[in-house]
DNA sequence: GCCAACGTTGGC
DNA sequence: GCCAACGTTGGC
């Protein structure tokens, strides 16, 4: 899951021990979400638009989906007029902190391992916040990160 | 349903 | 700040 650290860092997220992951305005992003995590799922935090960019550390699936409230604040960034609770837009998970990487990965270091060759963020034009990963990918990010 | 215009993402 | 690569919107 990819977030901008100015916005929200893996650091804010061990402060507050968890997050509700909300305001994701995009559908395949939402049905990966809705359809795809599960509570205890792993989540690798991808610091984007960061220096550098890279993988920061670990994060877990803590609660299933729900509604994303943000769309019904009608005073906030993320309202959707064309949402309502009968039929609620979008949708968010709840992520709680596990713990940073001993080495925080850079995108460049992930190009660099010709075994994450077929890792969807370091394709062109990849721009999707939340993407799949494979476990012998997971595994191996994890290894580089000194876990 | 097409597609041009526009908006966003995110590396550099 | 630039710009490539998308995704979304809306007129037709």
């Amino acid at each position: 899951m990819k977030s901008e650290p100015d916005v929200f860092s893996i650091d804010k997220l061990k402060k507050e021990k968890k997050t509700l992951w909300d305001g994701v305005r995009n559908y395949q992003a939402r049905n990966f979400m809705r359809d795809q995590m599960k509570p205890g799922d792993q989540v690798l935090f991808y610091h984007s638009n960061a220096t550098p960019p890279g993988i920061a550390g670990l994060a877990e699936i803590s609660k299933e989906t729900v509604p994303d409230p943000s769309q019904f604040d009608s005073s906030g960034e993320y309202f959707d007029p064309k949402a309502s609770c009968e039929k609620p837009r979008w949708f968010c998970v709840t992520v709680s902190y596990k713990q940073k990487f001993k080495n925080f990965i850079s995108l460049d270091e992930l190009r660099k391992n010709k075994d994450l060759k077929d890792l969807l963020v370091i394709k062109k034009g990849q721009r999707l916040s939340i993407q799949p990963v494979q476990k012998k990918e997971f595994d191996l990010i994890c290894k580089m990160g000194g876990l």
